[in-house]
DNA sequence: CGGCTATATAACCGCAAGAGCATGTACTGT
DNA sequence: ACAGTACATGCTCTTGCGGTTATATAGCCG
């Protein structure tokens, strides 16, 4: 194991799981809208439903033969973690900007 | 094009380029130094720098025939920025928890 | 109970990506 | 100029993944 986070990174690399989602951040959908929104038959949705349960990255909830498939948030949060050592360079980077600007004389190319 | 952030994604999967990330996190490295620390062969690394590289989430210092790998922040902010609907979500899921615990009486359980 | 709807699973195909090895290239010091 | 160092590139092989079609499973309605 390489860590907890590597399956949202794996999982998300894919274009359409990201599309999924983004549709489901809105609601939650059936497998049906899924598969005409994205454009892919069925079973490829489904199939990639399956990989984002198994990475946590939704939730089903049954209803009859219709499966409501929802966002879960516990793995995008993870992956918030791991960019946070990141988010504080790049954070420091600005503070470092701002300091040079302050010290910079007031002086606009010709 | 199905948007910027595609390209972190499909780079990042890669358990091996986020280690190098992680490495470059505290000080820029050589190829040689990368080989041993990730204990893969040189081409391999090479091979991943130039993915890195092509994806701007590192950039290359030549000094004589040493080549400096340095980390890029760019296409990390485009990742943080990818991700901040959905920490929208977290926040006002927290917010929500909050505001119940706010109406909760003060109860505690056995 | 029979046919229909909604979704999952299986089997297969094609491609792209990663690993390893061999080799090319660029710069160095003496 | 030569031998050595540091890195990149090319090639081949294999594996895994996404896509599709066909089929299984489960629940509904009449």
């Amino acid at each position: 194991m390489l860590g907890v986070v590597s399956a949202p990174f794996d999982v998300l690399a894919e274009p359409r799981r990201r599309q999924i989602l983004e549709l489901l951040r809105q609601r939650p959908r059936l497998v049906g809208e899924l598969t005409t929104e994205l454009g892919v038959s069925q079973p490829g949705v489904s199939k990639h439903l399956r990989v984002l349960r198994e990475a946590g990255l939704v939730g089903v909830r049954q209803d009859a033969q219709r499966r409501w498939y929802e966002l879960r948030l516990g793995p995008l949060r993870e992956l918030d973690a791991w960019l946070h050592p990141y988010r504080m360079l790049w954070d420091d980077a600005l503070d470092d900007l701002e300091k040079h600007l302050e010290t910079m004389p007031d002086r606009t190319e010709g």
